[in-house]
DNA sequence: AAGAAAACATACAGTATGTATGTAGGTGTC
DNA sequence: GACACCTACATACATACTGTATGTTTTCTT
């Protein structure tokens, strides 16, 4: 007995087996050591099937971080869709800390996505989700200055390193504090 | 005619020949792309020779990167030796920030690092090196705040991200001002 | 219902990694 | 200075993975 399935369900289907297969692996043993042919079997199928969905590994891996990129995106910016100005700046950049604990997010977007996608396409990921919201809110908070980017990608550097930490077992606390020390000094720099 | 060569000699120099091959290749290609073929037909020797060094293709990397490090925080520590206190600080950033600009060094160390060694790994030999004097400088300024290794830390996600953006075409001013603008806050702190 | 096209499966060629084995040159000892 | 020994290297091999080319099945179109 088959069943009959449209060729967009099949795609669809086929797809997320793979990603969601995928994802664990590469957060787990890393984008090098995870074969295709662990994920095809487990995700059962066959790395035809995967190389009809994607144009190589690397092009899978991708797919998984954009999917990863877009989670935390939204958990940023469900915390923060009432807010404004610093006190958004302070709720995301916790909403982010708090998302990045997401088993394996660590390791797959500021660990394996960097060497492996590479600075550019990094760029642009980071763009389309957590990075502008962060430039949008401290614009809010700093004004359009010159060095709005570089400060923001500063801050955006803070952020991952702390989660980093976190993750490797710090305390949140000391780092939440010591950020909002800096944020501090953001607010305080337009308010004189 | 066969020159005459001690076993310590030649054990250097085949080490020596492989390392310097190596940086480059896994610079420009990165560590994936990189063929231990490759490198042994450059370096003049055999595949072999690699694995009698070198446990793997990771301990040959591994091994770059710890003489990379030890350049950059010998450049550090030349251009703070006879400062201290926040001149030191700021002195050595700057270095840190000229220092990367030696090419590959970015690559190596902020991208393919991370993801091939691990950050455990990475993170003694920047224990060694880089992050120890930044954590020594900032105790002379900061005091031993109970959150200095995370202020630290945050400080060494800003250089290194700095360095990124500053590789990759950003204005070296803007980074630099924003950057001194977090180190005033810290000094200012403990002035009050 | 038949041809076209999409979705997948199988088979293959090429290449890399790590290891096991073999060899030449240097070292210590009597 | 001859002998055993060990280091340093070279060669050969087994294994595994990647990407592609080709074949097959299922769905779509008309």
């Amino acid at each position: 007995m088959q069943e009959r399935r449209s060729n967009a369900d099949r795609r669809a289907q086929t797809r997320q087996a793979l990603l969601e297969t995928a994802r664990p692996l590469f957060a787990e043993k890393g984008f090098a050591a995870t074969g295709t042919p662990e994920v095809v079997a487990q995700a059962g199928v066959t790395r035809g099937a995967l190389y009809h969905h994607f144009a190589d590994k690397a092009a899978l891996f991708e797919a998984v971080i954009e999917a990863e990129a877009d989670a935390i995106a939204a958990a940023i910016e469900s915390a923060t869709e009432d807010l404004t100005g610093a006190e958004a700046l302070r709720q995301g950049g916790r909403a982010y800390l708090r998302t990045m604990r997401e088993p394996g997010r660590l390791r797959l977007m500021l660990v394996e996505a960097p060497a492996v996608l590479g600075p550019d396409v990094l760029r642009r990921i980071d763009a389309d989700t957590g990075g502008r919201t962060l430039r949008e809110g401290l614009q809010q908070v700093c004004g359009g200055g010159e060095d709005a980017d570089a400060l923001a990608d500063l801050l955006s550097a803070m952020y991952d390193r702390a989660a980093l930490a976190i993750g490797a077992g710090a305390d949140p606390a000391s780092y939440e504090v010591a950020i909002d020390r800096f944020l501090d000094r953001l607010t305080a720099d337009r308010g004189s």
